[in-house]
DNA sequence: CAGTATGTCTAGCACTGCTAGGCTGAGGCC
DNA sequence: GGCCTCAGCCTAGCAGTGCTAGACATACTG
C-alpha cells in the first residue's frame, strides 16, 4: 500500500509536470489564445476533467507556468550578474539577460508579466523566484545606496516597459541595444543638482 | 433622397459613437472581459448583428475605442507639456499626465496599450493621434539633440513599465511619485563618462 | 470474493464571437 | 394611390470556450 500510494503520487507529480510543460509549449508555439483545456488535454493524451484534478483551471496552470518562468529568470539573471560583477558592467548585463529572457520565450513572459494574475508580487505570499529574480536587480546597485529598493524598481519598470512594447510591435524590435545602453546609461548616472 | 440619406448617415454615425462609447464604458466599469458583443449590443439597444454592420468585429471595436483614447491623451500630454514648457519641468509634467491618464482610466489604457493589436505603430499607417501623443515627449528634448527620438522612446517605455506593472498589482500602488520623480531625474541626468 | 475507493471518461451546461436567412417597413416609380 | 424593391434589423443557430455532474471501470482492502 505505500509502495503503490507512492508510485501513484509519483506518476500524478509527473502528470502535473507535464500539463505545465505541455502548456507551455503549446502557449510558445501558438500563443495563449490557442492554449484550451480541450487541445491542452488532447495534448498530454488525457481528458479534460483530468486538469482539474491537478489544477483549479486554466488560470492556475498559467500561474503554475509563470511561476516556473519565474525561477528560470532568477536564475538566469543571477548568472549575469556574477559573470562581471563590477558595478555598472553587472547592471548592464542583468538588462541585456532580462531582455534576451522576454524576447526568447515571449509567451512565457506574457504568463509571467502581462496576463492577468493573482500572484502576489512585493507581498508576503510572493513566490520566492520572484523574489529572488527582483533581488538580481537590488544588488547590481551599491549595498549603502538607500534608494536601491527604487532604483531596481525603475530600472524593472522600464525593462518590462521595452519588453512589452517590442513584444506587441508597439516599438520597432531593432534599436533594442541602444535602447539598453541608453537605459544603463541614464540609471547609473550622476542626476545634475536642482532638477 | 438626399435629404434622407443624409439623415440616416447621420444616424448612423451617431450609431457609431454610441457604440464606441458604451464599450469604453462597460470595459471602464466591469473590464474588458465583461464586454461581449452580447452584453454591449443590449447597452445600446440593438441586436448583435447591427454591431457587425459597424465593425469587423469585437476587435475593431476595441481599436476604436484605443484610437479614440490616443487622441485624448495627445491632448492632455500637450496642455501639460504648455503648461510649464522649461525644459526639465515639461518632462516631468508630460510623464505625470501620461501616469495619471493610465490610473484613472486603466481599460481604456489597456485597450490603447496592453491588449494585442494590429494598430500600426512607427509606421506609415500610424493613427496620427497617436504619432502625437508620441511627439510630445520627443518635444520635451532640446531640438539640437540627435538622439531625441530614442530619449523618447525609452522614456515611453519606463512610464509604460510603470503603469503596466502598477494597474497589474505587480508593484505597489503607493511610491507613485518617487519612481516618477527619480525616472525624470535620471533621464535628464548626464551619464558619468566611460560607462 | 464482495465492497470500497480511486481514477477516468462521456456528455452536457452556460457562455463566447460571429453569421445566415427571413421579416418588415420605408422609398421610389408608374 | 398602389406596387415593387431594397435596406435595415432581428431571430435563431453554429462552432468554439471553460468547466462539471454523473456514469463507468479498474484496482486495492477486508
Amino acid at each position: 500500500m505505500s509502495a503503490i500510494s507512492e508510485r501513484r503520487e509519483r506518476e500524478r507529480a509527473q502528470r502535473h509536470q507535464l500539463i505545465i510543460t505541455a502548456a507551455r509549449e503549446l502557449a510558445e508555439a501558438e500563443g495563449w489564445e490557442a492554449v484550451t483545456t480541450r487541445r491542452l488535454a488532447e495534448r498530454v493524451e488525457y481528458s479534460q476533467p483530468v486538469l482539474y484534478s491537478h489544477f483549479h483551471g486554466k488560470d492556475d496552470i498559467m500561474r503554475a507556468v509563470a511561476i516556473e518562468g519565474f525561477g528560470e529568470l532568477a536564475a538566469r539573471l543571477r548568472r549575469a550578474r556574477l559573470t562581471d560583477p563590477a558595478s555598472p558592467a553587472a547592471l548592464h548585463a542583468v538588462c541585456r539577460a532580462y531582455l534576451e529572457f522576454a524576447t526568447e520565450q515571449p509567451a512565457l513572459y506574457q504568463a509571467m508579466f502581462m496576463l492577468p494574475t493573482d500572484v502576489k508580487f512585493a507581498h508576503a505570499e510572493t513566490p520566492p523566484p520572484l523574489r529572488a529574480a527582483f533581488d538580481e536587480f537590488v544588488s547590481c546597485f551599491q549595498p549603502d545606496n538607500q534608494r536601491r529598493e527604487l532604483f531596481a524598481e525603475v530600472t524593472w519598470s522600464a525593462l518590462h516597459g521595452i519588453a512589452a512594447l517590442t513584444e506587441s510591435g508597439r516599438i520597432p524590435p531593432n534599436g533594442q541595444a541602444e535602447r539598453l545602453d541608453f537605459l544603463v546609461a541614464q540609471i547609473t548616472a550622476t542626476p545634475r543638482p536642482g532638477v
